[in-house]
RNA sequence: GCGAAAGUGGCGGAACUGGCAGACGCGCCGGAUUUAGGAUCCGGUGGCCGCAAGGCUGUGGGGGUUCAAAUCCCCCCUUUCGCACCA
């Protein structure tokens, strides 16, 4: 007998895979196909054993779903471009495409000796022009119809990345990156208008019925819809300016006695200049727009204002109304103007009795509680009831007031119905040298110019010192900027800003499916075969910036006749991350476990089990030695029973079914252990209860063979021989145990595949099927309940009657104490698997 | 503050639509084998009482529904995550 070597037999079956391109693909319509996505790595240079557990997760979808017979396309990339490279070559003087691919080329390593099963031939990297030449193509498409436009605006600016970064990547007003604070600014940038298909991104959200709850809540939070209605006050005196106020409460606009203005409202510039000591004024202006903007943003902050000194007519009750800069008012939301009614706003509560403001009740609440009076008041009603004190409107009800209101101001031409959104455009210009460049020509005379398709892609140029401060490094290189104006011939200027990396990673998925094409990102019939993804997993940290985006895409690859689903995940897995001493394992805390060392110690084998079978998918785990060393310990468990026996069991035929009670226990075992392995597998992916079955089947097969004298505790095993009912009995458990195994620990499973006889790969082997019959316990333990608690058990017929269960149970000897002298007055048998006797 | 998820042995975790709590693994204890250690194999392992048979108790805390609750309902505590002046 031979020890289990994991580096002899992992090299060997790699070599081979890689020989027989075992998990490259094509369509093949007479089968049902299936794609399984893990999300493509940024290439930092290693990836740990944090990193790898999503990839061993799909690995083990791919692989069950390939011997289910589906035709699975699973691949892998690298989201090549971003700032670390670039930060990389300004510290070591390395050209970050040297610096990316040579990352490429170790996690690949790394990857592949994991044995996970790509099919490594449609491998994408972004940062090569065959790749982001689409993205390119697809900004143009997008350009075209008015899906990415230039603006000036306020944009974030990350102060150590010295970039714009995108509202999803701020988080609590710090990058998502780096953590460094983000600062506003006014820049000219490109923006994609994601704004326009907020509601399609919103209603799809009802459709994902696979995807996990929380991740849509916070899209649903992030798309941040409300309805209500957009009203006009009109500035008096000069100069006579309308001001716009959003509101969901139309119906509470009689009680509208002050407007709140935003500081970075564009009249309140306007209303300064009208002034003619307009110096304190500016300065408090000024006090306002310097607050933090986190603790603006967060509320944080205390509720300020003052008076403009300016008054507003509302234009429902044509009352003249004080208008006032509040700090808590945000300017980039709504119109950056709202109307103050303190007694049904509590924010607007607050306001008015701090600068005593008028409070004016106009809803009264209509589930009997007591009418609410002014003077009295605690704190704003924010409830429903009906309207008072709101002229012709007074009397109805909240929800019908609002519609009828708003029916009236769109006749009266003082407002409208409009929805809101939290969610804003999508800001991709980058100020940094490793992205996508932009492929627009800015000309004198004919404004933005696309480059046409057909000098796409625009390369970036081969730059060689990077600074890493001031503005876009592309802007420094003469030959790349200076360039004709596509259309007019005069002489223009590319744009020297890069694209945002997440839009690299929004269609990868698609270009996989046919990554070589040189006419299109992909051919659209490719994508009709393999897409939607129908399993995708990654970190839950992408719930509302690589996932909404790529929701995003996909609707505009649908506009453009490019895809033909309204979604591109069908199934989401968010995995735990892998903790070491209770923190995320990164290169800065000195914590990570690099799979290489596992790998030279345990076999890629022994890392995959752990990880699988030390908590469900979803959950985080932290990494204990010990837990590994166990699973190693499994899997020479494995060896030891399946290595000697194979060759004395192999071809034993189907057993008989003329089995004896041993046999035939051991068979019922191998028959549950399918149907409990699979069942966990798909739909639910409960990997680690599915490793715990194989262990029990394992347990069992061990004393199986202890009894019949073969197993790896017997004394010259090798010489006892073999009944050959057993041996049929012991070949079908073996090869149900080692196929099962085989998405957890491919190497093991091809190894005794092999030596069980086989030659065309366990990997093109069909998945088990089990008998449910046999699978079926033919004797059950039947616990008896005496008002609840468990008092004697019964061994009976699987098939055994409810009332002969009954009977079995009153004159049980154990039971018989606890009921002699008591009145039965019920006994209930539940489906066969408990009796329960109630007594008095 | 609002919302969601979770809380089960010394530890990681099982338990399908309410039906034997603690599968499986780690750790620990005992035994076999061994010159010894390691490895391996076998057995035990929620707590309390008991030599034992057995009994009592037990899924964050408290109440409730039910013949029966880790599971359903109400209140509270803790942890994690998300949202957080969005008018």
């Amino acid at each position: 007998m031979s020890d289990y070597s994991p580096q002899t037999i992992e090299k060997k079956w790699q070599q081979r895979w890689t020989e027989r391109r075992a998990f490259e693909v094509v369509e093949d319509p007479s089968k049902p196909k299936f794609y399984c996505l893990v999300m493509f790595a940024y290439p930092s240079g290693h990836a740990h054993v944090g990193h790898v557990r999503n990839y061993m997760i799909g690995d083990v979808v791919a692989r069950m779903k390939r011997m289910l017979g589906y035709q699975v396309i699973h691949p892998f990339g690298w989201d090549a471009f971003g700032l670390p490279a670039e930060n990389a070559a300004i510290q070591n003087e390395v050209h970050p495409k040297a610096w990316t691919l040579d990352n490429i080329a170790h996690m690949k390593g790394q990857l592949q000796r994991l044995g996970i099963s790509y099919a490594w031939e449609r491998e994408i990297t972004t940062c090569l022009p065959e790749y982001y030449r689409w993205n390119q193509w697809i900004f143009l498409k997008m350009f075209e119809r008015d899906l990415a436009y230039r603006r000036r605006s306020s944009v974030n600016w990350c102060l150590s990345c010295q970039t714009v970064l995108a509202n999803e990547q701020v988080v609590d007003g710090r990058c998502w990156r780096c953590s460094s604070e983000v600062d506003l600014r006014a820049l000219e940038q490109w923006f994609l208008r994601i704004t326009s298909y907020a509601d399609q991104l919103l209603d799809g959200i009802d459709r994902l019925t696979e995807w996990p709850d929380k991740v849509l809540t916070m899209q649903r939070n992030w798309i941040g819809r409300s309805e209500g209605a957009r009203v006009t006050f009109s500035l008096t005196g000069e100069p006579a300016l309308p001001i716009e106020v959003f509101t969901t409460r139309l119906d509470t606009i009689y009680g509208g006695t002050f407007v709140l203005l935003a500081p970075e409202h564009a009249l309140v510039d306007k209303i300064a200049a009208s002034m003619n000591e307009s110096e304190a004024f500016r300065k408090r202006v000024r006090r306002f727009r310097a607050q933090d903007r986190t603790a603006r943003l967060t509320g944080e902050i205390e509720k300020e204002g003052f008076d403009t000194g300016r008054r507003a007519t509302n234009p429902f009750t044509g009352e003249d109304v004080q208008v006032w800069v509040a700090n808590f008012v945000l300017g980039e939301y709504g119109t950056g103007a709202v109307m103050g009614v303190p007694a049904h706003d509590q924010r607007d509560f607050e306001f008015a009795k701090k600068y005593d403001l008028p409070i004016r009740i106009v809803i009264q609440p209509d589930d009997g509680s007591a009418p609410l009076a002014a003077d009295t008041l605690q704190e704003a009603y924010v409830g429903s009831g009906r309207l008072v004190a709101s002229g012709e409107f007074s009397g109805l009800p909240c929800a019908d007031a609002r519609t009828v209101m708003t029916q009236a101001a769109a006749e009266r031409k003082i407002g409208e119905s409009t929805v809101q959104y939290r969610l804003k455009d999508w800001g991709i210009s980058r100020q940094r040298y490793w992205g996508t460049p932009i492929p627009i020509v800015h000309c004198e005379t004919c404004g933005l110019v696309p480059v046409p398709y057909e000098e796409l892609p625009v390369e970036l140029p081969d730059v060689t010192t990077f600074s890493g401060r001031g503005d876009s490094p592309l802007a420094q290189i003469p030959e790349f900027v200076n360039t004709m104006c596509p259309t007019c011939g005069a002489a223009a200027r590319r744009e020297t800003d890069t694209m945002d990396t997440f839009v690299d990673s929004s269609w990868y998925y698609y270009r996989y499916c046919d990554p070589r094409n040189d006419a299109l990102p992909f051919d659209p019939a490719a994508a009709r075969y393999w897409a939607p993804v129908d399993f995708y997993s990654g970190g839950v940290e992408h719930a509302i910036l690589h996932l909404i985006y790529s929701r995003f895409f996909c609707k505009v690859l649908r506009d453009l006749g490019l895809v033909e689903h309204d979604e591109p995940f069908t199934r989401l897995l968010t995995q735990g991350m892998v903790l070491k001493d209770g923190a995320v394992m990164s290169k800065s805390k000195g914590n990570v476990v690099d799979p290489d060392d596992m790998v030279a110690t345990y076999g890629a084998d022994t890392l995959r089990l752990y990880e699988m079978f030390v908590a469900p998918p979803e959950k985080e785990i932290e990494w204990t030695d010990s837990g590994l060393e166990g699973s190693f310990r499994f899997l020479n468990r494995v060896w030891r029973l399946v290595e000697p026996l194979a060759a004395r069991v192999r071809g034993a035929g189907p057993p008989v079914d003329d089995l004896d009670d041993v046999d035939r226990a051991m068979r019922r075992k191998t028959h549950e252990t399918i149907q409990r392995v699979s069942s966990d597998l798909d739909p639910r992916v409960h990997l680690n209860t599915a490793v715990s079955a194989l262990m029990e089947l394992v347990n069992d097969l061990y004393v199986f063979c202890d009894k019949a004298g073969c197993g790896p505790r017997t004394w010259q095993a090798e010489t006892v021989e073999i009944r050959p009912e057993t041996a049929a009995v012991l070949n079908e458990a073996i090869e149900a145990l080692v196929l099962l195994l085989s998405p957890f620990t491919p190497h093991l499973a091809e190894e005794l595949w092999e030596r069980l006889g086989h030659h065309d790969g366990v990997e093109a082997a069909d998945w088990p099927t089990f008998d449910p019959a046999i699978a079926k316990a033919d004797t059950l333990v039947v616990p008896v309940q005496v008002n609840g608690k468990v008092r004697a058990r019964l061994t009976v017929d699987a098939g055994r009657s409810d009332a002969a269960l009954e009977a079995d149970a009153l004159a049980d000897p154990q039971v018989h104490p606890f009921i002699t002298g008591k009145t039965v007055a019920k006994v209930i048998v539940a489906r066969g698997r408990l009796v329960n006797i109630v007594v008095k």
